[in-house]
DNA sequence: CTTGCATATACCGTTAACGGAATATACCGA
DNA sequence: TCGGTATATTCCGTTAACGGTATATGCAAG
C-alpha cells in the first residue's frame, strides 16, 4: 500500500464518504448502502477497490460482509485518515452521514429485527460488535 | 479548491515531490527540471495541473516562472501539505530530492552564474527571495 | 529584429476510473 | 431443494489522467 495509492483511494466522495464512516466502526454493506442512498453495485465496487489496496478489510459474517479499516494500518494510512477527519469534520454532507449512522444504530439497537432495507422484519440482522 | 480536487493533486508522484520540495520555498521550471530529472513538459504539465487547481501559485520574473504555495491555503490544504510532509519525513527520493537543492542552492550562492541547464555561463539568473 | 532560452500548449495514443445494467455467487430459512 | 436476500462480478460506454512529440509563446541579449 503506497502512499500514491492511499491519495488515490481518498480520490472520490464516495471512498472518503465510507471511511469517514468506519472510523466510528464496522459495517456491512447494506448499511451503508442505506446511509451513503447509493446503489449497492456502487458501493460494493468502491469497497473492492478500497480492499485491494489495503484501506479496507473485510469479514463474512452469515450473508453479510462486514467492512471495517485496518486493524493494524501503516503510518501514511493511520495519518491521512486522521487528516481526513480533520477536513470533513464541520462538512455537511459527512456530518449528515454520521447522523444518520446514530440513528440507524438505535434503530438496531432498539431490536427492530431489521437489517438494512426495512421491507421485512427477517428475524436476521448484521451483529456489530 | 474542494478536498477531492486536494487528494487528485496528490495522486501522482511528480506532483508530490513537487508540493514537497515547494514546502521549503519557492523554484522555476527549470529548478524543479534539474532537481526531479525529469523532460520539461511533465514538469510543466503537473505545475498547470496543481495551478489550476489551487495546489500552487505562480509568479513571473523575466522569462522565468516562479512557483510557490499559496500564501494563504485553505485549512484542508494546510492540513494535508503537513501531513505529505510527515509521509514523506524518510522516503529516499523525496530526501534525495532536498539533498538536490540543497546542492543546487549552494551552486547559485556561490555565484556560478548558470541557472539550470548548467550548459553556459549565460549572466543571468532566476533570482529566488 | 534575430537568436536562444524558458515555459506553455496542442495533439495523440494508452490506460484506468467511474457508473449503470445485467448477471452471478453465496448463504439462509422453509 | 427452492426462493429470497446480500454481495460481487462482468460488460459496456464515457471521461479524464498521463506521457511523449512537436510546436508555439514570451522575453532578453546583442
Amino acid at each position: 500500500m503506497s502512499l500514491i495509492q492511499i491519495y488515490e483511494c481518498l480520490c472520490d466522495e464516495t471512498r472518503l464518504r465510507i471511511l469517514h464512516l468506519l472510523q466510528a466502526g464496522e459495517l456491512c454493506v447494506c448499511h451503508l448502502q442505506e446511509i451513503l442512498n447509493e446503489p449497492q453495485v456502487k458501493i460494493s465496487k468502491h469497497l473492492a477497490y478500497l480492499r485491494t489496496r489495503g484501506l479496507v478489510e473485510s469479514r463474512k459474517e452469515a450473508n453479510w460482509m462486514i467492512y471495517s479499516l485496518p486493524t493494524k494500518p501503516s503510518r501514511e494510512l493511520a495519518a491521512n485518515l486522521a487528516c481526513l477527519q480533520d477536513c470533513v469534520s464541520e462538512n455537511a454532507v459527512f456530518r449528515r452521514d454520521e447522523t444518520k449512522r446514530k440513528q440507524m444504530s438505535a434503530r438496531i439497537a432498539a431490536e427492530s429485527p431489521v437489517c438494512c432495507s426495512q421491507k421485512k422484519p427477517s428475524g436476521r440482522k448484521a451483529v456489530l460488535k
